[in-house]
DNA sequence: ATCGTATAAATGGGTCACCCATTAGACAAA
DNA sequence: TTTGTCTAATGGGTGACCCATTTATACGAT
């Protein structure tokens, strides 16, 4: 019925305003906002109104403030970093469990790797297997890291999701890894056995992708995705998040 | 080698210890805390830097200021609201079509709805009901319009997110369908045909769901975007975002 | 006693006039 | 050419100040 009176506190309308203008175009990633003292002008406002919008701005990963003369805002390129940020938040809240990742990435991973698979071209195949010679190469190394070769199967999953043509799929995909990756090397797949095995399921998929079969893709993305999911399981600790702060601290 | 000289700018550290604090369970939600004067004479800084600090963790979803005497910055409970945002955001500086929305709705909804079934009680299930007669009231109705029937119907999508107990599944069902909607009556779904074939769909999607029949709600909820997305496929324009923008301006 | 009204006090919102640290570029000195 | 120095513009930060909102309280009329 009523809607209750809105405090329009001046920063928002700022941040409404600057925000939409990037969204709209009018301002493009590297575009220079005018300085501080120039927008308190221009908007007729207060230094401090317009810094804390650049904040919120900032906050929200459409600009980034650089010091100095010649400094200033400058509007970011779009970028999955702040979805990821408030992801880990909730996290670290206890809202959200590894559990429920692996459930989420159930979800789309297989369809993913279909979609991926009906799209991809020759030039898309030879660069997933240009990055499975990376991650073999990564296994054999005996000084190579268990985190070489995660970057590489993240990497991998990335790239189909660029393949897929779907801008959704990628940042959610960049989204999950990225949430998945800070948690990697503290519980699990220290195991070299566990990574031949993933590198032999990242095989299987990219085979199945040449061979032009989103059906089978699907199934093989999903099966490596449980059986990742299955480590998860065994491993000793799922640290909560609560152990994540204190040894944070 | 070696890191960029860092500089602290005070609001950070501010926005770090005071986050710290609520994520260790220091403040709980509902905790109010002190007055901007009393933070200022705490961390021994100007009334700027505090609000700054508050300004990003209001944006980030961890507090909101209320005004007035007694008024103040309360620590929220956690939600996935920012998550919803970013991602919303992330969206509209990408180009992303309606097909690509459609595409990944395909992907997951089918798993949402099956999830909630596994997980559905006698509560959820009245709940859901309960959004089904609203919608069925909406459609009776000479006076209500298509758009009434349509927050219905994505209210009742949100509800089976929120029963699947998955927020991940909640956040991009929210960032979904608040982008979709303000395409909706711009484009389609004016037809009353199409809104009660709808309406028929969400029916048998909550049987199944009452039947606790999760391979079959699945299927349902399958066919009823996929019938969605032919409705979308044959509207004139499918318009970008970049339009969207420019048009919402 | 009860109800309404004025008042006071505390809060966040906002502005202003400053000053400081950082930085790029101009320019001079070696 | 290299190196140091100066200058000007920028963002970072501060403190004093005033305003609008909101609540509790005092007080007066009924």
């Amino acid at each position: 019925m009523f809607r209750k009176t809105q405090h329009n506190r001046i920063y928002q309308d700022l941040v409404g305003q600057i925000q939409e203008a990037i969204l709209d175009g009018r301002l493009q990633p590297g575009d220079k906002l005018p300085s501080q003292r120039e927008l308190v002008a221009m908007f007729q406002t207060s230094r401090a109104s317009i810094r804390e919008a650049l904040r919120v701005l900032e906050q929200k990963g459409l600009i980034e403030v650089k010091l100095g003369v010649s400094g200033g805002a400058v509007v970011k390129t779009a970028d999955t970093e702040p979805v990821t940020e408030s992801l880990k938040l909730l996290l670290q809240q206890q809202q959200v469990s590894l559990a429920h990742l692996a459930e989420f990435r159930e979800s789309i991973e297989g369809d993913i790797a279909a979609c991926a698979t009906s799209r991809a071209g020759a030039a898309e195949i030879q660069r997933l297997e240009d990055i499975l010679a990376q991650a073999k190469a990564c296994l054999e190394r005996a000084d190579a890291l268990p985190h070489d070769f995660i970057r590489r199967d993240i990497r991998l999953h990335i790239a189909l999701a660029e393949i897929s043509g779907n801008p959704i799929f990628l940042a959610v995909t960049k989204m999950m890894h990225e949430t998945i990756l800070g948690l990697y090397d503290r519980f699990t797949l220290r195991d070299r056995d566990v990574l031949e095995e993933n590198y032999r399921d990242l095989c299987a998929l990219v085979a199945a992708v040449k061979q032009g079969q989103p059906d089978k893709a699907r199934r093989l993305a999903l099966n490596h995705v449980r059986r990742f999911n299955r480590h998860l399981q065994t491993t000793p600790q799922i640290s909560t998040d609560k152990q994540l702060n204190a040894e944070k601290a």
